[in-house]
DNA sequence: GCATTATTTTCAATGCTCGAAAAAAGAAGT
DNA sequence: ACTTCTTTTTTCGAGCATTGAAAATAATGC
């Protein structure tokens, strides 16, 4: 038990969430769509709309449809104020970090990038140079900072099972810091961590209305390989933070050397580096690249594509433990689709034989068949739009769905 | 969105269901200790009783205590009305098939057990012989059948995506038949199928109150290997009803022979008859032993821990598999605790340094730490105790959760 | 027998939802 | 230009479940 509420004001609380989310979800609507949307009565509607006016979290657009042809009266569409709040979202990478402000309705308004070099962070505390960067973006939107609510980092690496800080990260001298809690502290805004396979998902189920409720397994092929988890809808991975570590998920006991110095993970054998390593004959417990230029990987892909041998078993052996890791994954949990983003996504054709027969290895893969396997472009904007729709509809639900402008919510009696 | 309800009605039933929840984790409560579990006000707590007691789903119980030294006004206890519904449960294995009579109450009424030969399936269908012995189990209680509610079926194998029919099973000539929709339109009763393993996590959380809020991943190691999990108390897997298929994760790409007629699968090192092969050096391609005796597989146990190499030897990979399965499921998603329970059980000291070691070799099990890994000795109750609380549980909520005794729920206006 | 103590019920108030009817705002027809 | 029609939105009256406070209940202790 424990949990349990009041329930009475949560029921508004609830039917409010649900009228922001439907507005989310499909943007801007007329009083009646949100009504069938939501399934609320008319009445109901208009109580939870005439608030949310009040407060200013929504605004009537103007009269548009200057274009006849509508019988009735017309409607009058609502979307969200944009100014009603802004957002802050950094995404850190091991040699980038970018900050983007975002309005409430989803808009970017400004952004601002820095390279990141190793020791950078050894150098400068991980929440200085978030707090600098910050200001930085502040001090060229003057009315942004009155309304900042969030501020929201997606990193890469193992988070505690608090989702509060690292454990370990890609990204060096980054771990071990209480970087979140520091620059909360600092700007005195809540600040949220999220692992970046976990924003794949959360980005996979806004990029095609038709995955937002579908179970998904979104993979991300690149620097590194990153999954994240949806289940009808619903993210997926331990607390709502914590998230699936498919890269480092072991493909062989004992075998590949990867980057986080273990062996034998996924990552070792279908991250860049790996397929690098295996098409030059490097052995596989060498010391993987630091990193790979991006025309280095897609000439690789264009020697397989041609045919040579070398780059072929490459991407074979790529193929093969991804399909592992999938076949694996479909044991515990099994989406009715499978994304692949990232760089590696144009190498898709290049690893299905291997990846559909690992597939095919396996119980579940046979008996149940193997999920539908797609490969997507947009790269890095999954992860920007996860972010983005994850924090604005955080701002929903917890600022902004219980205020009742008065304090106290329930029965008094 | 979609999903949406009327909320009004659904606060009621939702409060009910919190009574009727806290009424079957607890046992025997009063009213002011339900309005302390469930966190609703005395007030409603007396009027939900009164509901639950004219329905007769509830009874006050007699008065005890006649063991002075309480103060004030005695609390009288309200149980659940034993008789208020009946349910059948299923358990059905390889070789033998249970169908247990419980009431309400949770209490055990009857019992039959009827074996199992590989070709019953073949000569009788699997919903004759279930309605069968469904009748037989009925006609020695008279007053069940009037307030029987549910069966409920536990099988092993592989579920469709609706959890309505087997798509594979290890027990002979049972999947592929739609023998739960027969046996409902036989009976006219709801009938819900199982995976034997995902019983396993609903027992698991009921076999100690510390687990049942936690995050545990239950394995099942015996003449099968199956897993459950449940994350925070809510059991997880794809659906309702499909479940984790551990046994079956692939663990060496091209391995051992499995029972299933694939290779490599975890079941294929780890299940009695795989530790029996390897205890006698048989190729670990050769066709698995149908059936081992629990005696043989005790007696191998007894070797390993007097210091047979052989035998030793057969328990250490089963260990490795195991280990390795763990570390993989916990790049997904990382219980606190992990129950090892079945027969294998009482070996999991000799696989433990193996199982160990698989997880330090993974990322995540090194960052993170290994979860809590104890055996647990009862072989068979979990599941049979997760039949009975599921089944229960979904009487509670579906049936009884609604029903305010007319029949039109909510406003009226 | 009366004060004390703990449990349970009663009571009046509050706030949410809903359905139906009314009002609003144009378009179409004559 | 005025009426009729159509669709959207608001208003109104009612029902329900919840809550806190107060009252009732049922023993024990002195």
């Amino acid at each position: 038990m424990t949990r349990t509420v009041s329930d009475s004001d949560s029921v508004r609380r609830h039917n409010r969430g649900l009228v922001l989310s439907a507005l989310r979800m499909q943007g801007a609507q007329s009083r009646t769509a949100l009504a069938t949307l939501t399934g609320l009565s008319h009445a109901s509607i208009t109580a939870i709309m005439s608030d949310l006016l009040v407060q200013g979290l929504v605004a009537e657009l103007p009269a548009e449809r200057p274009d006849g042809r509508s019988r009735g009266r017309p409607a009058t569409f609502v979307n969200f104020e944009r100014n009603a709040a802004h957002a802050a979202l950094f995404e850190i990478d091991v040699n980038r970090a970018r900050l983007s402000l975002v309005d409430y309705g989803g808009v970017l308004v400004d952004r601002i990038e820095t390279d990141l070099a190793p020791t950078t962070f050894a150098k400068l505390a991980p929440s200085e140079f978030l707090s600098d960067r910050l200001t930085a973006l502040l001090s060229r939107t003057p009315t942004a900072p009155a309304t900042l609510r969030r501020v929201a980092i997606s990193v890469q690496g193992i988070l505690d099972r608090e989702g509060k800080g690292l454990r370990w990260s890609p990204i060096q001298h980054l771990a071990g810091s209480a970087f979140a809690d520091e620059l909360a502290q600092i700007c005195n805004l809540p600040v949220t961590l999220h692992k970046r396979g976990r924003l794949l998902a959360e980005g996979a189920r806004w990029l095609d209305p038709a995955l937002h409720e579908a179970s998904v397994a979104t993979v991300f092929i690149g620097s590194t390989v990153a999954m994240g988890v949806t289940f009808r809808g619903q993210i997926m991975g331990r607390g709502d933070e914590g998230a699936t570590e498919f890269g480092h998920m072991n493909h062989m006991p004992n075998g590949a050397l990867c980057r986080c110095g273990m062996r034998g993970c996924i990552e070792a054998y279908a991250a860049d580096y790996a397929v690098l390593r295996n098409a030059y004959s490097v052995p596989e417990t060498a010391q993987p690249a630091p990193a790979v230029p991006a025309q280095q990987y897609e000439a690789l892909m264009h020697r397989a594509e041609g045919g040579d041998r070398a780059a072929t078993y490459a991407f074979n052996i790529a193929g093969r433990a991804i399909g592992y890791g999938l076949s694996r994954m479909l044991a515990i949990y099994d989406p009715s689709h499978v994304l692949i983003v990232g760089p590696g996504a144009r190498a898709l054709e290049l690893m299905r034989p291997e990846i559909d027969q690992a597939i095919k290895s396996s119980l579940v893969g046979k008996i149940n068949g193997s999920p539908l396997i797609v490969g997507h472009r947009d790269e890095t904007e999954p992860v920007f739009r996860g972010l983005l729709m994850k924090t604005l509809n955080d701002i929903d639900q917890s600022d902004f769905a219980p205020l009742p402008n008065s304090e106290r919510i329930g029965a008094t009696g």
